[in-house]
DNA sequence: AACGCGCCCTGTCCGC
DNA sequence: TGCGGACAGGGCGCGT
């Protein structure tokens, strides 16, 4: 579910609550979240200090010394921070004990999310796979031209490649190509050095006013607070088929690309 | 090698 | 009201 805004405004939430708190028990309910031994998975936890909470791409990164506990939300999942006497939630997947009463709740109602206790090491082995961070200054124009010159893929499902650049997902690659007027189908190749740099602003721009407005809720998502985000009455294009375009007044189009639904102005965007 | 597709799973909504 | 089908913020593994 979450792309980047919504995992860094839970990371911002966490953040405040649980660093420097102490996991006491781990309960894992489904064992098919956790990603490798589960009995290894609860006892790496269970007992560790809370060091940072931190994000790359869409995971959230939490400190234990030596080690990361490392949570991708997948579609439906939620991580929340209930206080002592409150019942675990439907779709409990993994409950953390904090030493302090608390209780830090991983649910998940389809389970595509994944959660792993990595070693340092293993873990920035892994994070060296993934795409530049949108947002950093590593971040260049020059980066995205080179980046997309050797692929004829369409530009949208591209940009939702985790390998090229991260934290993109099904919405705001489709806001992203809006603001930079550029068609979701052309080929990622074909994008002149001007569209590059048009769409290097608008993936920015439309991630920071995302967080500003920390997510977008469509179903499910819902912030550490269990709030929903604010962003979804700002979105253009995404989930507005048939709907006048807020520039030319153009219906807005749905398509399919790569099994995964795309909207469009086929007015504004060439 | 890069790309496209099916699949993992549950919930919700819409049309009949 | 009930039921089937489509669809949902992601990502992996497969075949070509």
């Amino acid at each position: 579910m979450p792309e980047l805004p919504e995992v860094e405004t839970i990371v911002r939430d966490l953040r405040v609550r649980i660093t420097g708190a102490r996991f006491g028990e781990v309960r894992v309910v489904r064992d098919d979240l956790v990603e490798g031994n589960v009995r290894a998975f609860e006892e790496t936890v269970s007992g560790r200090t809370i060091a940072s909470v931190t994000r790359r791409a869409k995971n959230i990164v939490i400190a234990i010394d030596g080690d990361r506990l490392v949570i991708n939300l997948g579609m439906t999942g939620r991580v929340l921070v209930l206080d002592p006497g409150t019942p675990d939630p439907a779709h409990t997947g993994v409950g953390f004990d904090l030493v302090d009463g608390r209780r830090v709740i991983y649910r998940d109602a389809r389970r595509f999310g994944r959660l792993a206790a990595l070693s340092v090491q293993a873990w920035e082995r892994r994070a060296a796979g993934m795409g530049p961070e949108p947002l950093e200054d590593l971040f260049t124009t020059d980066l995205l031209h080179a980046a997309t010159r050797t692929s004829r893929s369409p530009i949208k499902p591209w940009l939702m490649d985790q390998r090229r650049v991260v934290g993109v997902g099904n919405i705001y690659a489709s806001e992203a190509l809006f603001r930079a007027g550029i068609t979701p189908r052309k080929a990622a190749r074909r994008l002149t050095r001007r569209e590059t740099s048009a769409l290097h602003t608008a993936i920015r721009e439309v991630l920071q006013e995302a967080i500003d407005f920390r997510g977008t809720t469509l179903l499910d998502y819902r912030d550490a607070a269990g709030e929903p985000g604010e962003f979804s009455r700002r979105l253009r294009v995404y989930d507005r088929e048939g709907e006048p375009c807020v520039r030319c007044g153009t219906p807005i189009r749905r398509i399919v690309q790569g099994g995964r639904s795309t909207y469009f102005c086929g007015g504004c965007q060439r």
